[in-house]
DNA sequence: ACGCTATGTCTACGACTGTATACATGCCCC
DNA sequence: GGGGCATGTATACAGTCGTAGACATAGCGT
């Protein structure tokens, strides 16, 4: 009965690991991520992580307590390591509208972090724990780049925009977005950056 | 066995009704657009739905065909008659800044279709209806406000700060955006929409 | 007033969910 | 090389899901 292994998913066959509980647990992780970023929290079944790590659903539960706590250690593993914005302060804003154009183009489906939030963000307990990670790992070490003051509200605003553009051009797919010219995005993007990366001198709402 | 009124979300008492197929058919709609705004679409069910209508589960499938399909009517209902940004061109920015903080303010818990669409983002096909709905009824007659080439572009990009800052105050609620000031946030974010609401006359990449 | 049809309900089904309990087996250590 | 424990599997359970089919009743037309 194992000669299922040609899933429409699953890059890797079985490869029968030898019993070793961490690189078990960190192929469920690593399936976890994956799975929860393509199809969200509610999309996704404990069967398949583990169908796709290539062990029974009950190890998740052995080694993570319960799918939410499974999801949390993905939470943690998907946006820990990234480094959601590149560039020093002052090409902060260009290099980070180049990188999310690039990584939303039409043909990249990379495994990003704001995919897995934006899916999961509909589950109340979910979106508790996106919540908690984008503030631990994302949030506050791009606020610590952004000079001036107000830097939090700053950098939860870039966050914004960046989720927003990540929920039209992949999420929902938008033809506007989707099929615009990559420099002339990344341009505006840039352009909408600009207030948030600068420090707000004396720039408040004048017209 | 009727005696279950006393539901904790559904206001009105069940109210019995006469036999009215619009009526009925109406009731439905609107518990729809509440649920599926306050849960998204896979975080409800179509007993919930009826129930909060005062109907049964199988008028759903007899009156919408599926639950896909009331989700298709749904959308189109919350986003139809909906002014997503508000105020002539000159103050297009500022107003839509000034609604958008309002909106997602901390007591407000208004059924706001941002709401709708981002908690149902998840799920593939909510997704597609999501997207056909927002290109249909918000993006096109933004666009049309829109002084200046590129008016689709630009008009989805509002659209994307405008989902962002809905994610990220009302769906996670980040700290820092929930608990910004009004004004101050209102001024930055005025800020932002200000590249995309002006005519891009000159402005493009340059340094 | 009566019957027919639109309107609404009841029951049930198969599939899927997360997870608990019981069982099997590979591997390390003595 | 064999006991013992860590590692992994199999089965099952209670619940929910969307929806199909049979049944009940209210109300209108005649």
């Amino acid at each position: 009965m194992k000669s299922g292994e040609s899933g429409t998913d699953a890059p890797e066959p079985p490869a029968k690991r030898r019993r070793d509980a961490g690189a078990t647990r960190e192929a469920i992780l690593r399936s976890a991520v994956a799975a929860f970023t393509r199809h969200g929290y509610d999309g996704v079944g404990v069967r398949e992580i583990a169908r796709d790590a290539g062990v029974t659903a009950m190890l998740i539960n052995r080694y993570f307590g319960s799918k939410e706590q499974l999801f949390a250690e993905a939470v943690d593993t998907a946006f820990a390591p990234r480094t959601v914005v590149s560039g020093e302060a002052g090409t902060l804003g260009r290099d980070t509208a180049l990188t999310l154009v690039a990584r939303t183009a039409s043909g990249a489906d990379r495994l990003d972090p704001f995919l897995l939030m934006l899916r999961s963000a509909g589950s109340p307990r979910a979106a508790e724990i996106v919540r908690t990670g984008v503030e631990r790992h994302v949030g506050r070490d791009l606020a610590a780049r952004l000079p001036g003051p107000g830097a939090d509200e700053r950098a939860e605003l870039l966050l914004s925009v960046l989720a927003g553009v990540w929920l039209m051009r992949k999420v929902l797919g938008t033809q506007a977005l989707a099929g615009a010219d990559p420099a002339e995005l990344a341009g505006r993007i840039e352009a909408l950056f600009e207030p948030l990366v600068s420090p707000p001198e004396a720039a408040s709402t004048q017209d």
